[in-house]
DNA sequence: GCCGTTTTCGGCCCGACTGTTTTCAGTCG
């Protein structure tokens, strides 16, 4: 069993406890783990076999006792009870907006209903409207539930939905300029997907603001629209929600609606503690409102320095803000080169001088031209003659971008045999090189897992791209052990990237953390495969940010004399 | 079922909205 499949069973027993009628704390107890093991960055096999079960939180001894029979036998003979007591099928109506665990117990023991057609067939045929407790309205929800449920597209990459706010964001300012506004829930946590987009605008007047905003003209239909509310679908499918409220509680709302709900909860848990109340609105001390108008506001009263939205997860940053000991994230303004990037000599759209004019005008001390090699035909990759010539013509360009330094790489292929694409000798000749599992992605965990080892403890290489080689929604991670990749890296001091590619944000957020745990440092890239490409690194930094990275922990905040000096320093290359 | 900056037992987040209701239950975020 692996992390995934963990999570699943907790949270299907979680939903099987809520329609029993179980108190409420045991369910959000069993969601409160699930989570908490779904950012644990780690395999829980591991963690169970070093008797650590309990480390984790929302773990105790019951759930300890649970996994343990899981991973020993491969069964959990409480789950197989509660299936008899409660059909899989009553759980897959909780999926149908509208339909809580109350009601999908109600379909079930009055209607027999055992899935989401059946349930809309009953409803077309008006049989929810005579259960007790539901009328001619709650079906029609119901229906119009189901409609949704049907047509409601996954989740989307954050670097798909961020330049659509930004967007949205400056037309409304264009068109009635609130005092305010920025995004908020996912989006502003910078999570590498995001359901719809949440925009939050403060002003006086704000039923102006809704109003203007349902009249954008990246607006193709409104769902709904009041004076503080407006939900609205773009011409390109995605879903935007913008909240406006006066500015005396802006403090108090942004953090609300930033989320995540987990950390909302724990924050007021905080000010219960405290004989306070926290909302939307501000913190409440018996009859007393206490408005906060920024969120170092709200932050500041619970005793707690102000925590980055992309922090907000309930994984420890509450303690540390506590405790003073937030990590001082790294920022884009930090970086100073990007170590892997395509030009026309493999498969990227833009020239090795364009690329090099472009990384000057984003204040790059350094770029990196790594260019697939000889076993990626697909992607026209290089062979040492092809290597040799672009040498030559990176000269050329070096002599007229003086300002920058431009070092030659490669993304050099890790075989399905586990050797690489050059020999030792060559690869030595280069500044940095990056090497990368295309193929063979499907194979057995020890084998690709073997393969990255292997890799990783050539002294020629430095950093080990997009190291998972999941892509959002459409490909899941191979079956590369992390765990073991992240231990030899911090043997060897190789170097795991973190690719900003939105569909990959590869190392993910959980994994930055633990590399950086076991002492691992990480390089921000961008992957461009062209100009507009650079750009992406924003998310790359955003996913090493939610992985609690310092600048000190990412390679290409260093200046170039020194990145290239602690290369040396490993193994062949550098310079 | 978890957990300890008032607790090893008794707590465990808040408000809006909606619908079926005469004061509340269910769902959602």
């Amino acid at each position: 069993m692996n992390n995934n499949e963990i999570v699943d069973l907790l949270r299907q027993i979680a939903d099987m406890l809520e329609i029993k009628g179980e108190v409420i704390y045991k369910t959000l107890a069993y969601r409160r783990a699930a989570e908490s093991i779904e950012s644990l960055g780690r395999d829980l096999r591991e963690v169970w076999q070093e008797g650590k079960l309990r480390e984790v939180p929302g773990v105790g001894a019951a759930l300890e006792a649970k996994l343990d029979e899981l991973f020993r036998t491969g069964r959990l003979a409480y789950y197989e009870r509660l299936q008899e007591e409660v059909p899989a099928g009553v759980v897959s109506l909780l999926a149908i907006p509208e339909v809580g665990p109350k009601t999908a117990r109600l379909l079930w023991s009055k209607l027999g209903l055992l899935s989401v057609a059946e349930v809309e067939q009953a409803a077309k045929q008006g049989l929810l409207r005579k259960l007790p407790g539901l009328g001619e309205r709650s079906e029609q929800r119901i229906l119009a539930g189901i409609e949704s449920l049907y047509r409601r597209s996954d989740r989307i990459p954050l670097g798909v939905a961020w330049p659509v706010a930004v967007e949205l964001m400056a037309a409304l300012d264009a068109a009635i300029s609130p005092d305010r506004i920025e995004t908020a829930g996912s989006l502003r946590r910078m999570r590498e997907t995001i359901g719809d987009i949440d925009l939050l605008a403060a002003a006086k007047d704000t039923a102006a603001v809704t109003a203007a905003f349902a009249r954008l003209p990246q607006v193709a239909e409104v769902l709904g629209q009041g004076p503080t509310k407006a939900s609205v679908v773009l011409h390109n499918g995605l879903q935007v929600d913008l909240r406006v409220l006066e500015p005396p509680h802006w403090g108090a709302a942004l953090q609300y609606f930033t989320g995540s709900q987990a950390h909302n909860v724990a924050l007021r848990e905080l000010a219960q503690k405290q004989g306070l109340s926290l909302s939307e609105y501000g913190f409440r001390q018996g009859e007393q409102e206490i408005a906060c108008p920024t969120e170092e506001e709200v932050y500041e009263r619970l005793g707690l320095a102000w925590v980055p939205p992309e922090l907000r997860e309930d994984r420890g940053e509450i303690a540390a803000a506590r405790e003073g000991r937030l990590p001082d994230l790294v920022t884009l303004a930090q970086i100073k080169g990007d170590l892997h990037l395509h030009s026309t000599w493999s498969d990227g759209a833009a020239t090795v001088a364009e690329m090099a004019e472009a990384a000057l005008r984003r204040g790059y001390e350094y770029l990196v031209i790594s260019d697939h090699t000889h076993s990626l035909g697909v992607a026209n990759g290089l062979t040492w003659e092809r290597m040799q010539a672009q040498r030559a013509e990176l000269a050329e360009v070096q002599a007229r971008f003086p300002a920058l330094r431009l070092l030659q790489g490669a993304e050099v292929e890790i075989k399905a045999d586990g050797s690489l694409d050059f020999p030792d000798e060559l690869l030595a000749q280069l500044d940095v090189v990056v090497a990368s599992l295309h193929s063979g992605l499907r194979q057995e965990g020890e084998q690709i897992t073997a393969r990255a080892l292997q890799a990783l403890r050539n002294p020629h290489v430095d950093i080990l791209g997009h190291p998972s080689g999941r892509l959002l929604g459409q490909r899941e991670a191979s079956a590369l052990d992390l765990g073991e990749v992240i231990r030899a890296a911090a043997e060897t001091g190789a170097i795991l990237e973190v690719n900003s590619i939105p569909d990959r944000l590869d190392l993910d957020d959980a994994h930055v953390r633990e590399a950086i745990r076991a002492g691992v440092r990480i390089a921000i890239n961008s992957d461009a495969h062209s100009v507009a490409g650079l750009d992406s690194l924003r998310y790359g930094v955003a996913t090493a940010r939610r992985g609690w990275a310092e600048a000190a922990h990412v390679v290409n905040t260093l200046g170039a004399a020194e990145l290239l000096a602690l290369l040396a320093r490993r193994g062949g290359s550098g310079g």
